[in-house]
DNA sequence: TATTGTTATACTCTATAACTATA
DNA sequence: TATAGTTATAGAGTATAACAATA
């Protein structure tokens, strides 16, 4: 086993990873991933999934939206929201109200329990949020949100 | 159809995400997609997916690494990885190359396709990202990647 | 016994075509 | 004919259990 024929060896070093690292997605997806995570421990608390968080969140922001409203915003394909919305509803968090000036359309309302859910999702995911962003000022934070806004814009337009 | 039963509308106001965008880990999200939509068309010209891309660039990097060591440094299941370094290997971008040491492991090896196509990925990928940065400073991004390794060491230690 | 790679399997998320009922 | 919601289906990505070969 020379230095000259590295491959062969069982490559005891530390594997590394800075090809990669050096591009801004990787270090943003790593983050993500780790606040992703903690997030969907959280969530499981609640009975919850993110996109199941995400949509009753929604529905309580924008009571009466339709679902193809909400596919749009929550960039859902239609049919993939279905099944959401059907678990939604049959746990009593929502309801689908046949929308009297356009009979092929639903209006998604919460329920005073999806209302109280989504409430201590909110809580709850302050706290995790806290606890990820600890050590972090508001000024840091906000420049923060000031770059991946700008990143997000740049992807946009492309 | 009064204002007090806004419920019962079509909702022509736009829909608002507020609630979701007062958290970190929706604006990281949303970033992210922007930047993973386009990296995964970047790739597609490459016959790349992020799985493959991220394998292959491991590999050249840290050439005689095992499939263990891999799934670990990837925070990939073992099983998963299987699949990829099987589809890596057909399209002879690596080698799977069992090891005298220890012949229940295999070293994993770019082959010279698989170092000039992950060379291509890389000049490929740069591009992406300046097009992303565009109008960032240097300084900006450093600070961005500040916080974001903060917000990952808080998630890691939890 | 424990580990490496593998197979089988299942679950979630995503994406598209085609249907129904309404418009 | 077009749209809203739905059904069926297929593809990724991810996760766990169990196996053969080897340590």
């Amino acid at each position: 086993m020379t230095k000259f024929a590295p491959n062969l060896a069982s490559r005891p070093e530390p594997i590394t990873d800075n090809t990669l690292r050096q591009f801004q997605g990787y270090r943003i997806k790593r983050a993500f991933m780790v606040i992703q995570s903690d997030l969907t421990r959280v969530l499981n608390d609640l009975d919850l999934r993110m996109l199941t968080y995400s949509t009753l969140l929604m529905i309580v922001e924008n009571p009466g939206l339709r679902q193809s409203q909400l596919s749009d915003a929550l960039k859902i394909e239609r049919p993939n929201l279905v099944v959401i919305i059907d678990e939604l509803e049959s746990r009593g968090l929502i309801l689908r109200e046949r929308m009297e000036h356009d009979r092929r359309a639903y209006a998604l309302l919460p329920t005073l329990e999806g209302n109280r859910l989504a409430q201590k999702a909110v809580d709850a995911v302050r706290i995790h949020e806290a606890r990820l962003t600890a050590g972090i000022s508001d000024e840091e934070l906000a420049q923060l949100n000031n770059i991946l806004a700008r990143i997000e814009r740049n992807g946009a337009s492309a």
